[in-house]
RNA sequence: GCCCGGGUGGCGGAACUGGUAGACGCAGGGGACUUAAAAUCCCCUGGGGUCAAUCCCCGUGCGGGUUCGAGUCCCGCCCCGGGCACCA
């Protein structure tokens, strides 16, 4: 019997599938399409078993979707700007552009040895200037549309990247690639205003239910952060400025007892400046200025402020409020500074305490009376207003709509709405990135550089040193031609966050070898959205949220129509051993390539997707792949010993003519086909469906001895079994579904065959189990005609033999009866 | 603190809208084949009732509840993972 050769199989198939071009695609407006994506990867050096998992997972979906007759699209390419290759340079003095380079070619090579259906003629690479060009067009279209812009902000800074960071970059005050403390810097720095997008981002987030995981889009919803409130103004007592705040609380206006501002707000200098200690204030609003980030942001970290000896007006009492300058007021949230109202805001009743400021109750929860000497902490609920002039006695939900109603007729304050979400800060102080196509003009200013001299491609010869950004040490880069006026002028030499490429990558798939823009319209606009995405959790607000921007700026600048980029999204679970993720540090990390030159890569795909489903972690494990290994081993000895019988079998039987044992194959077969469907239709549950298969084959060896193989119409059942089963399987273990099909004497590929269907006759079940209960416990199983009355399977129930001993002597209160199903008798 | 997940045998995991808990795989045990081993094939395997059973009891993190019936629904907790967090 020939042996399973996985390696000699699975190269003969991928040599086969690459000569007929079997993966690559075309639009095609006869069929419906179908566009299955994973995130692509950072060429990094190495596949990593997290990848095949990935991509085993979106292999299967975009094969099966291929089968049900769908037009698919399934490309892959790499996200091959970024610091590690850059960091390459400086360690090893390798060019980033050529270790990048190779390690594509070898992890290409990598990919291809899995057997994915990628139409590799669509591959991009975005460090090509063929790709970025389109980048830096798209910047210089935001540009005058005001989306993308430059400012001097406080940033965060990595020290060990050199280079700032996007808010979203920045985890629990750690840079997300490094793990390095960011320390804030004030720069001039390049930004995109995804703000001007928070409300449609948020809202978008709605049509995703259901179709996204549900904690993505709350992560999403977090990180937007809306909070609906009033801005009021206040007039600062004795000079002619007005300090505004923002606060969801309106309707305690009347409780304010005093004002804090953030310590970087402009204000403040202006608030100091009278102040009898104006050298030593000034120093303490240093001090606080200087207090590191990641600690400021901490709920225990410590509530300090300082009097600046100015006061403002509550324009609702006409009181004066007393203006502190506040550690815990963020100057980027808001207005920058806050109304106090300690009696019903924690935090203020802790500075109120802290700083012997009075404490004003104006809210009165139902059935209790507040005493502001006897709280111990602030009242945050709901309740009636008291002390509210007018407004007093109104419910505070009612109070608040009443109060902005006032204010914005007396004309010092409005409704308004806050978000967490602040711009994307995009510049980079990095070589292996895309340039920022601007130059600077000391007669013109910031310029954009003309479409006619983009791309603005990076210099070979830049010196990796690992100090400063090398763009800037490298002369004919720098120095430039004002393209309005013709002056000497310098070129910018920030380089794009990494993040921008692959915030539009799928769109440049539709159309990858395009010259004439990013991407061509008509082509996009027949694949795009992506049905289908796959990919880590990680990426959750990062890249998700920049995506889902940045296709709604290429909408806005006339692209495409579309909103959101991605119509269904899976989040697939981490490759987990011994209860940790793979890292080399841990020194658990198994080789994909290893695994493959034992097993195969049919089974080491089969793995991935039998030990647990897609959006759970997986535990690697050596007996289980072995197991699937086993799997493959035995069903491939059960058709071989068979394949000789069935193979000249073919056309179709006659069920009359069956035996009983080829007869229940075909039903099984049919169950199978019904429920790997099922499985993967419904839930992308591929280890339930394997489970089945397996389950399918126990039951081959259970009734081979069954069948009749000197009958012509059992030999034709069970080729029809096995031709079945290779369709089954192809999604999963392409190879080997192939190998099989072409061992039955077959042309061509699965691939190219329909998907089986199941025939209802055949999984038509005449007898069902049904249970029976005596007080909600099983006392009998028997087997009945199916769909037999009510009445019937009650009369059968209570004369069971099983059962009498559990009735007898007993008063019957009811009989349940569940058709086919369960009967269950209630006795007292 | 708030918001999402999740908690089922020795392990990974099944159980669709409440209706046979533990599919499938791993690990373990037994048998067949073999001079022997490996491989393979067959059987057993949640805990307990001193053997067995087509017998009985218990059992899906804990405590209650709804229901003829709860892993599944409701209420209150505990634990694990993740996100947000001085956001005004």
């Amino acid at each position: 019997m020939k042996p399973y050769t996985p390696q000699e199989i699975e190269e003969k198939w991928q040599e086969k599938w690459e000569k007929s071009r079997l993966f690559n695609v075309k639009e095609d407006p006869q069929k419906p399409k179908y566009y299955c994506l994973e995130m692509f990867p950072y060429p990094s050096g190495r596949i990593h078993m997290g990848h095949v998992r990935n991509y085993s997972i979106g292999d299967v979906v975009a094969r099966y979707k291929r089968m049900r007759g769908f037009n698919v699209l399934h490309p892959m390419g790499w996200d091959s700007f970024g610091l590690p290759a850059e960091n390459a340079a400086i360690k090893h003095g390798v060019h980033p552009a050529k270790w990048t380079e190779e390690n594509i070619a070898f992890m290409k090579k990598q990919l291809k040895r899995l057997g994915f259906s990628y139409d590799w003629d669509r591959e991009i690479s975005t460090c090509e200037p063929e790709y970025y060009r389109w980048e830096q067009k798209i910047f210089i279209e935001m540009l005058e549309k005001g989306l993308a812009y430059k400012k001097k902000a406080p940033v965060n800074w990595c020290e060990r990247c050199h280079t700032v960071l996007a808010n979203e970059q920045v985890i629990g005050g750690k840079c997300w690639r490094c793990g390095e403390e960011v320390v804030i810097k004030d720069l001039e720095q390049w930004f995109f205003r995804i703000t001007a997008y928070a409300e449609e981002l948020l809202e978008g987030l709605k049509k995703l239910k259901g179709k996204w995981p549900e904690r993505v889009l709350t992560m999403q919803e977090n990180w937007i952060g809306k909070s609906e409130g009033a801005e009021i103004e206040f007039e600062v007592e004795g000079l002619n400025e007005k300090i505004r705040v923002f606060t969801t609380r309106p309707d305690t206006v009347y409780g304010i007892t005093f004002m804090s501002v953030a310590p970087e707000h402009p204000i403040v200098e202006k608030l100091i400046k009278n102040h009898p200690e104006y050298e030593k204030v000034k120093q303490e609003i240093e001090r606080l200025k200087k207090q590191p980030k990641s600690a400021r942001l901490m709920e225990s970290f410590e509530k300090e402020g300082i009097f600046t000896g100015s006061y403002c007006i509550n324009p609702f009492t006409q009181e004066r409020v007393p203006i502190f300058v506040a550690n815990f007021v963020l100057y980027e949230y808001g207005t920058g500074a806050v109304m106090a109202v300690p009696a019903h805001d924690q935090r203020d009743f802790e500075f109120a305490k802290k700083y012997n400021l009075p404490i004003k109750v104006v809210i009165q929860p139902e059935g209790k009376s507040l005493n502001p000497e006897e709280m111990e902490e602030a009242y945050e609920g709901e309740g009636i207003l008291v002390n509210s002039g007018p407004f007093t006695g109104m419910k505070n939900e009612e109070a608040k709509k009443a109060i902005i109603k006032y204010m914005e007729e007396k004309g010092f304050g409005k409704g308004a709405v806050s978000y967490r979400l602040k711009d994307w800060l995009i510049s980079r102080q990095r070589y292996w990135g895309a340039p920022i196509p601007v130059v600077y003009c000391p007669e013109c200013g910031i310029v954009p550089v003309p479409e006619s001299e983009l791309p603005v491609t990076l210099p070979k010869n830049a010196p990796f040193s690992g100090v400063g950004n090398p763009l800037e040490q490298v002369e004919e880069f720098v120095k430039a031609r004002c393209p309005k006026c013709g002056k000497e002028a310098k070129r910018e030499t920030d380089t794009m966050d990494t993040f921008v490429e692959s915030s539009w990558y799928f769109f440049r798939f539709c159309s990858p070898k395009y010259d004439k823009g990013p991407f061509k319209k008509e082509e996009a606009d027949y694949w795009m959205p992506v049905d289908q995405y796959i990919g880590g959790i990680e990426h959750a607000v990062l890249h998700l949220l920049y995506s889902r921007f940045y296709t709604r700026v290429l909408r806005d600048l006339g692209y495409t129509e579309l909103d959101e980029p991605f119509d269904a999204l899976l989040t697939q679970g981490m490759v987990i051993k011994d209860g940790a993720k793979m890292s080399k540090s841990l020194g658990n990390v198994v080789d994909p390539d290893d695994m493959i030159e034992k097993y195969g890569a049919d089974t080491v795909r089969l793995f991935l997707l039998f030990a647990a489903p897609p959006e759970r972690d997986l535990d690697w494990s050596d007996q289980g792949i072995d197991g699937c290994f086993r799997f493959l081993n035995r069903l491939w000895r059960f058709i071989q010993k068979h394949i000789d019988e069935v193979k000249e079998a073919k056309g179709d039987f006659e069920p009359d003519k069956l035996s009983d044992g080829a007869k229940e194959l075909v039903k099984k077969t049919h169950k199978l086909i019904q429920k790997v469907t099922a499985d993967i239709e419904d839930r992308f549950h591929f280890n339930t469906a394997i489970a089945a298969v397996m389950e399918y084959l126990n039951f081959l060896y259970d009734v081979e001895s069954r069948l009749e193989l000197n009958s012509e119409e059992d030999k034709k059942a069970l080729r029809d079994a096995f031709e079945k089963l290779a369709l089954l399987l192809s999604p999963f273990v392409p190879h080997f579904a192939d190998e099989i099909w072409e061992a039955l004497g077959n042309e061509g590929f699965t691939l190219e065959q329909p998907w089986p269907q199941h025939n209802p006759e055949w999984v038509k079940e005449k007898e069902t189990t049904v249970v029976i209960q005596v007080n909600g416990k099983v006392r009998s199983r028997i087997q009945v005609p199916v769909n037999l009355p009510e009445e019937e399977l009650k009369n059968i129930a209570l004369n069971d033999e099983r059962i009498k001993k559990w009735i007898e002597g007993k008063n019957i209160v009811k009989v349940i009866v569940v058709p086919n199903k369960i009967v269950n008798i209630v006795v007292r």
